[in-house]
RNA sequence: GGCGACGUGGCCGAAUGGCUUAGGCAAGGGCCUGCAAAGCCCUGUAUCCGGGUUCGAUUCCCGGCGUCGCCUCCA
């Protein structure tokens, strides 16, 4: 059974399934407002790694993953740029899902938008007042943190401590609130502004209400697992959390986050500090499968650089597991070898290791190769076949050269004559050929075979 | 100021109180090959520093140095 880190918690434990067989997942998903960057890839692959090896267990997963599309960057660039709001939520929506199908990740089965919740989220803060676990002020309504008696318990620090440091930041509203870390759960409106009715005031809703609403009404009370990135632990989570614990209501069970990314000098790669790596750029310029597998030789807990050396070094690695996919096609289909499939549901299962599922895959492909110069064919096919099984679980695509071209192939033919008639200069010219034309070439006792590069 | 994470070989990146080693990439040697490619076998350099606990620490504890994150809206 599957056991994760617990952010709650902070220890490794069993996710505890309120339905035996069926898990609900939440995932905070982007805001709408400019391009995919590295962090939101490593987000939605960790979290796609994770759902697909739910899938493969066995089990029935119901992904929700939100996208905010109402939100004051969104207004700000609107604003800017002198464009409808929707358009720009609109379009980066597309450019986000256009993203997301190049790097394999599977749609979340529920993709709920923050616009399409409103009326329940009025409700909700309705609610809240009529608890007195809210109030209103000038500039909107606000969750008093003083409700929630364990307040910080995702962020593991108490009210007093994050109140007594920040710094110098500007606390927002800072003079109306009751208490600094209040947080707003609606915001009126200025004149021009996108807005929906309240009994308070029109307005748009806040960024923490958006979650609450849409997980308990898709997935229930004491849903089991809530994720993110680890820079939505605080506040964003905390806040979710609080509104529903000022709601009288159970929240998630398990709280799941994944690291950051962070740039060749080991900082956080992140808006605030402008210096973003596209992710658009990533799967332009690389194969996009490259970063799946940095992340799947990466724990997901921990941070990941994403550079240049690393992204080649997965580039490279992948080329050896298409190599053997292509090699080991041939080999027909078999039954996966059960000890490797039980090795694989260990280590995944012990907090999602997926470096440690990456080793036994490497070293799984070793022993079928090695199985396959010894004449065991029969071992090397189901080794292979575990092989395919623990990549397609990742969503790991590994390409066995089925796109060849016809001509491709005829040289390849050509060249198997050349080497029989031993004009070997031909040969060398023929496999040439192929090389420029973006193949790799192995010529080998069973005739000649070429691959993309 | 408060809370927390981390410092492993040329690079990335796991694991662990000693027992057999992570793994990938790169490097060297060998086998195979007409030559390559792919593959197989073998090899090397490592656990930030200083104390402590222990028969024994890279692992646990303390201190230091360094890097990073969070402390109100960033996946």
């Amino acid at each position: 059974m599957l056991h994760l880190y617990d952010t709650a918690t902070r220890e490794v434990r069993e996710v505890h399934l309120r339905e035996p067989g069926k898990i609900g997942i939440y995932l905070c998903g982007p805001t709408v407002y400019g391009p995919p960057h590295l962090g939101h890839g490593r987000a939605t692959l960790v979290y796609d790694i994770l759902r697909r090896y739910l899938e493969w267990s066995g089990l029935t997963v119901r992904l929700v993953s939100n996208i905010t599309d109402i939100d004051d960057k969104i207004i700000d660039r609107a604003n800017r740029e002198g464009r409808p709001w929707e358009d720009i939520t609109h379009k980066c929506e597309d450019v986000w899902f256009t993203a997301m199908r190049k790097l394999n990740v599977l749609r979340p089965t529920d993709v709920p938008h923050a616009t399409e919740y409103v009326t329940q989220m009025v409700e909700m803060i309705g609610t809240l007042m009529s608890r007195n676990a809210a109030y209103a002020t000038s500039d909107g309504v606000y969750l008093d943190v003083n409700a929630v008696p364990d307040y910080g318990l995702l962020a593991h620090q108490s009210l007093e401590d994050m109140l007594s440091g920040g710094g110098d930041r500007e606390v927002l509203g800072a003079a109306e609130k009751r208490t600094p870390a209040d947080f707003a759960l609606w915001k009126f409106s200025k004149p021009g502004e996108p807005s929906w009715p309240s009994p308070w005031g029109e307005g748009r809703p806040g960024w923490h209400s958006e979650c609450v609403v849409m997980s308990l009404e898709l997935l229930g009370e004491s849903f089991d697992l809530h994720c993110g990135g680890a820079d939505l632990r605080f506040p964003h989570h905390e806040n979710e959390r609080a509104q529903a614990v000022a709601l009288g209501k159970t929240f998630a069970q398990h709280w799941m986050h994944n690291g950051f990314v962070v740039d060749a000098e080991g900082e956080k790669m992140s808006k605030s500090l402008g210096n973003v790596t596209n992710l658009l750029d990533l799967i332009e310029h690389y194969d996009p499968r490259a970063y799946r597998m940095l992340l799947l030789q990466t724990h997901y807990r921990s941070p990941v650089k994403v550079g240049q050396d690393n992204i080649d070094a997965s580039v490279k690695s992948l080329a050896g597991l298409d190599a053997f996919a292509s090699r080991l096609a041939a080999l027909g289909v078999a039954t996966a070898d059960g000890d490797v499939l039980t090795s694989f549901r260990r280590v995944m299962d012990d907090d999602l290791d997926t470096p440690g599922a990456t080793a036994l895959i490497f070293d799984t492909v070793r022993r079928a190769n090695a199985a396959v110069d010894s004449g065991d064919r029969a071992l090397a096919a189901s080794l292979a076949a575990a092989v395919m099984t623990m990549c397609s679980a990742l969503g790991l695509d590994l390409q066995a050269g089925s796109d060849v071209e016809d001509s491709a192939a005829d040289l390849a033919r050509q060249l198997d004559a050349a080497r029989a008639a031993k004009d070997f200069a031909a040969a060398d010219r023929i496999r040439g050929e192929l090389q420029s034309a973006g193949y790799v070439v192995e010529t080998t006792k069973d005739g000649t075979r070429v691959r993309r590069a």
